[in-house]
DNA sequence: ATTGTTGCAAACGGTTTGCAATTTA
DNA sequence: TAAATTGCAAACCGTTTGCAACAAT
């Protein structure tokens, strides 16, 4: 358990949040990664750690952390939510391969300021975006 | 049936796709619309022009003209899959209102070309990308 | 003791598919 | 008439949910 974990249960705790072992292998699991991994492997990599963890508990998990706004949730391929844990005030957007799948992130702060303005143009107060570029990454270019 | 309509038409007829009156309607649906219609909508305004369309046709058809490079898929929710047609050679991105569901269109030269950059700075080669912004449009800001 | 969480299994909702009947070319 | 398309209903698949047992505070 990390301190970011640590910092994330305190959190928590002050949110009135119950710490199950469940939920505290669930959040050792996600934070801890930097893949962007899946319902199925959070629970199976949590399960490892102690009591096997249900998918049911997995998804409310999950959900309880987004609404928290601890964990993002991404959408990468259709049908299957993806999660990954952001440090609090950084952002970035991804890079997919299409063949293998990796993911890879990116900033770009032109971007980021051009969005605003295109809004604006349209008449739109922007509140989120989604930016996301597909491709075939080095190895799987060979 | 537009002149847009007509043109689809022959290519696909020239790709030895067979045309029936429930396709035929479908494309006409959807290339004569500027919304971004989803499955249900484009079925029921299809089966109005003529005989009921069913949505495993609906949902056969879609994926024959996304596959014949003629429409275009969009996700801008998970678990609902919009179509648009977009003339060949054009392209995109959209602006969506997350209150009313509104979409806008948009283009930024600048952004396409970064993106082309960083795909390059990263390894990969682009093939392509998928841009949204999400806020709140004009009348919902009121 | 109270209230929230867990696991199970059933339900959901959009999409896909097997199959027999029908239609296109 | 050969090959593709249609409609129906069942299957799919990721996700959600009702409920009774159980655990955190």
């Amino acid at each position: 358990m990390t301190r970011a974990v640590d910092e994330i249960v305190s959190q928590l705790k002050a949110r009135q949040k119950r710490l199950t072992p469940q939920r505290l292998n669930i959040l050792s699991v996600v934070v801890d990664s930097t893949e962007h991994l899946d319902i199925e492997q959070i629970r199976q990599r949590a399960s490892r750690l102690g009591d096997p963890v249900s998918s049911a508990t997995a998804y409310r998990t999950m959900r309880m952390l987004v609404d928290e706004g601890i964990i993002k949730e991404r959408h990468f391929k259709e049908g299957v939510a993806r999660y990954e844990y952001v440090e609090s005030g950084e952002h970035h957007d991804h890079l997919i391969c299409t063949q293998c799948g990796r993911v890879t992130e990116f900033t770009n702060d032109t971007i980021e300021e051009l969005q605003l303005v295109i809004a604006a143009k349209h008449g739109y107060r922007m509140t989120g975006h989604k930016h996301e570029i597909y491709g075939l990454c080095a190895r799987c270019q060979e």
